[in-house]
DNA sequence: ATATATCGTTTCGTATCCGTTATATTCTAG
DNA sequence: CTAGAATATAACGGATACGAAACGATATAT
C-alpha cells in the first residue's frame, strides 16, 4: 500500500462502504462505528461517560449504541464493582472478529484500488 | 503513506468516521455515501436504475438518497430528454467540494496515523 | 444523615431510513 | 393506436436514530 492519491482513497472508501451495505448484518451508523472502533482501539476501561466525552457526543448516543451493538453481540456491558454508577464496556469475541474482518476488507480493497 | 497495517487502517477509519460525525452537515448513511461516491467516481451518465443495479440496492433507496442529497445540494436531478422516463443524476459544485474535503480528510488522517 | 453531585438510562417528540407494493408517466411492439 | 414493458416515484408500515430533558441509583461531602 503505497501512495494512494485522492481518487484512490475515495474509491477505497466507496468499496468498503458498499461491502458494509451488502454485509448481512445491519450496517452500523457512523456514530456507532466510531464507538465500536474506539472501544477496540483505545485501552480500557471504557465508560459511557468517557466514550461520550472522547467522541464528543451525548451520553444517550452511547447508551443506545451499546444497546444496539450489545444485541449484535459486538460489545458487552458490566457494572463497575468499584463504583456501581459506572458501566464498564467490554469487548467480545464477535466484536473482535467483526473488526478483524473490517480491517481485512479495507486492506484488500486498498490493494485492489492500486491496480 | 506506506504500508498501513490493520490497526492503523482501523484507526484511520475511526478518525474519519469521527470527523464525519462532527461535521456540521448531517452525516450520510453508508448507503448514501456509496451512492454519492459512485456518482462522482464513475463516468456518467447515472440513472436511478443504473445506480440501483451497480450498488445492488432497490430503486427507492436511490430515489430517497437523491432526495436527501439533493436537499443538501450534493447532487442534482434532471430528466433525460432522449427518454423522459429516465432521470439523469448530475454532479454539483457543492458535491465536488464535499468529496474533495472528504479525500483531504482521509489523506490527512492517513498521514497522522503513521506517526 | 442529609443534601448534592455523578452516572447511566429512559422518555418524549421528531426525523429519518428501509423494503414492499402500488401508481403515474413514458416509451415500444405489433 | 393500443397493450404491454420500463422507469422513477409515492404511499404504507415498521424500525431506528437523534437531542433534550427528566429520572432513578449510587456515591460524596458537609
Amino acid at each position: 500500500m503505497t501512495e494512494l492519491n485522492s481518487g484512490q482513497l475515495l474509491n477505497l472508501w466507496r468499496d468498503v462502504s458498499m461491502a458494509l451495505v451488502h454485509d448481512e448484518s445491519p450496517d452500523l451508523t457512523t456514530r456507532q462505528m466510531s464507538v465500536l472502533l474506539t472501544i477496540y482501539l483505545d485501552p480500557p476501561p471504557h465508560t459511557v461517560r468517557g466514550l461520550a466525552a472522547k467522541l464528543h457526543v451525548t451520553k444517550p448516543v452511547i447508551t443506545r449504541a451499546l444497546d444496539t451493538m450489545g444485541r449484535m453481540k459486538l460489545v458487552a456491558r458490566r457494572r463497575d464493582p468499584e463504583d456501581r454508577r459506572n458501566v464498564i464496556v467490554q469487548r467480545t469475541v464477535d466484536g473482535s472478529l467483526y473488526l478483524e474482518k473490517l480491517a481485512e476488507l479495507i486492506s484488500n480493497f486498498s490493494q485492489e484500488v492500486l491496480k
